[in-house]
DNA sequence: TAGATTGTTAATCGATTAACAATC
DNA sequence: TAGATTGTTAATCGATTAACAATC
C-alpha cells in the first residue's frame, strides 16, 4: 500500500497524531469521521488531511467521510505499529527507567526486553520484571536475542560509542535521548530526541510579544 | 534586535539545534566558524543557515565568519536562556522525578522550585532537595512564588485539568508530557512534546524499505 | 590589495490550500 | 435521486537554495 520513500517528512511527522486522534475517537465508539470535522479537532485544513491520506491509498468513501477504526488501523501499519520489536535501553539512570516503567510502548509492540548499565550499584535490579545488566554483555545480548531497536539513555559523552556499539551488533532503529545527534550509517534508522529543545523553543515562545 | 512573530516555526525550531552545536565549538575553543563549515557539520546548506541568522539580524563579518562564543551568545539570547524562570513540575512520577533529577534545565536558567502529587506516598519526599507538594496545594504555590514554567507530567486523563489550573494561577508557559494536546489561551505557550511521536517516526523509518 | 565570506535579492522547489469532478 | 464528501488536479504560498554585490 505504502508508495515508499515518495512520502514527505512532514507527512511522515503527521502521521502519529493522526494516530493519537484516531485511537481516542474509536476508544470514545465515534464510528465515522470526515476530513473536515477532523480538521477542526486538530487544527489542520482539510485539504491537507485529504492529501496526506492520499499518499498511501484511498482510505476514505465519497459522501460517507472516513471509518474511524478501519483508517486507524490503516495508520497502525502504515507506521509499523502492527508488528511486534524487541527492544533494549542503554543508561538504567532516571530517564530510562521511566522509558522502562511506561506501559504504553509494549501495548504498541515495543517490548523492553533488557537494560545495561555502567554503574555496579544498578546491575541486577529490576524495572517492572526489566533486568539491569552490565554494559559490557549488551553486545551479545543483541544478537541473541534479536534485538531491533536501541534506546539510547546515557550520558552525551558516551552516546555515539552506545550506538556505534549497537549498530555493529545489528540493531535497525535507535531512539537517542543523550543531548547529541549520534551519527549512523544509511541502513539503519534514527530519531533524536533533544527533549531540551522543546523546552527552549518554548522559551522563545515565551518571551516573544 | 527581534524582529519578532515575522520568523517562521521552521526557523524556530533551529535555533536550539544552532545553540547545541555552538556551545559545544565554543566548549572545545572553536573561535570562528563559516556557515559553510557550520552546514557541514549540521546538515544543513550554508544558504539556509545565513538566512535562518538574519532573521535576527547580522551576526556575521563578510571575509571572516561568525564569531562562535558570540554568536552563541545571541542565540541564547533569543532564545530567552539568559533569563531564570521559576518551574513547578506536577506529577511525580518516573518522567517527573526523571527532569527533576537532570540538572541541565537549570544551568539555562530553568529552575524547578516544587513538584506537585496526588499519591500521598510521594507528597513530602524530595528529589534533588525539589519537595514534591500535594496537588490541592499547586494552585497557592504558583502565585506565591511567581512560577512562570509549568511541567505536566500527570497522566493523559489529568493534564487538560492540571494545565487548566496552572494558566487559572497565572502561568505563562506549558511544557506537556501527557499524550494530549493540551489548549490553552492566547497569551499562554505551550509544547505538547509527545516522546512516542518520535518512536513511532521511528518505526515507520525501520520499515520504510 | 586580494581572498574570503557575509548579507541579501532572485530563482527554485516543495508543501499547503483551493477547487471541482467523480462517486458513494 | 440529491447531498455530501472524497480523491485529485491546479493555484498559491512559503521555505530553501542559488547567486552575487558588498565589505571585512
Amino acid at each position: 500500500m505504502q508508495k515508499s520513500s515518495r512520502v514527505s517528512e512532514a507527512v511522515i511527522r503527521r502521521l502519529p497524531k493522526y494516530y493519537r486522534y484516531l485511537k481516542d475517537m474509536q476508544k470514545s465508539g465515534v464510528e465515522r469521521i470526515s476530513s473536515k470535522e477532523l480538521s477542526k479537532k486538530m487544527g489542520l485544513t482539510a485539504s491537507q488531511i485529504r492529501q496526506d491520506f492520499n499518499c498511501f491509498g484511498g482510505f476514505g468513501q465519497q459522501g460517507y467521510g472516513y471509518h474511524v477504526s478501519e483508517l486507524c488501523d490503516e495508520i497502525r501499519k502504515i507506521l509499523g505499529l502492527d508488528k511486534e520489536y524487541n527492544v533494549i535501553i542503554a543508561g538504567a539512570g532516571n530517564l530510562g527507567q521511566a522509558l522502562a516503567n511506561y506501559v504504553g510502548f509494549e501495548k504498541e509492540g515495543f517490548n523492553i526486553r533488557a537494560m545495561f548499565d555502567v554503574n555496579p550499584r544498578l546491575v541486577g535490579l529490576s524495572i517492572r520484571g526489566v533486568q539491569i545488566l552490565d554494559i559490557d554483555s549488551m553486545g551479545d545480548y543483541i544478537v541473541n536475542n534479536e534485538i531491533q531497536v536501541g534506546i539510547v539513555c546515557v550520558p552525551k559523552a558516551k552516546a555515539q560509542e552506545v550506538t556505534d556499539e549497537m549498530v555493529k551488533r545489528g540493531i535497525k532503529s535507535i531512539w537517542n535521548f543523550a543531548p547529541v545527534d549520534v551519527e549512523i550509517p544509511e541502513n539503519v534508522a534514527v530519531e533524536n530526541v533533544h527533549l531540551s529543545d522543546t523546552l527552549y523553543t518554548l522559551s522563545y515562545k515565551m518571551n516573544e510579544d
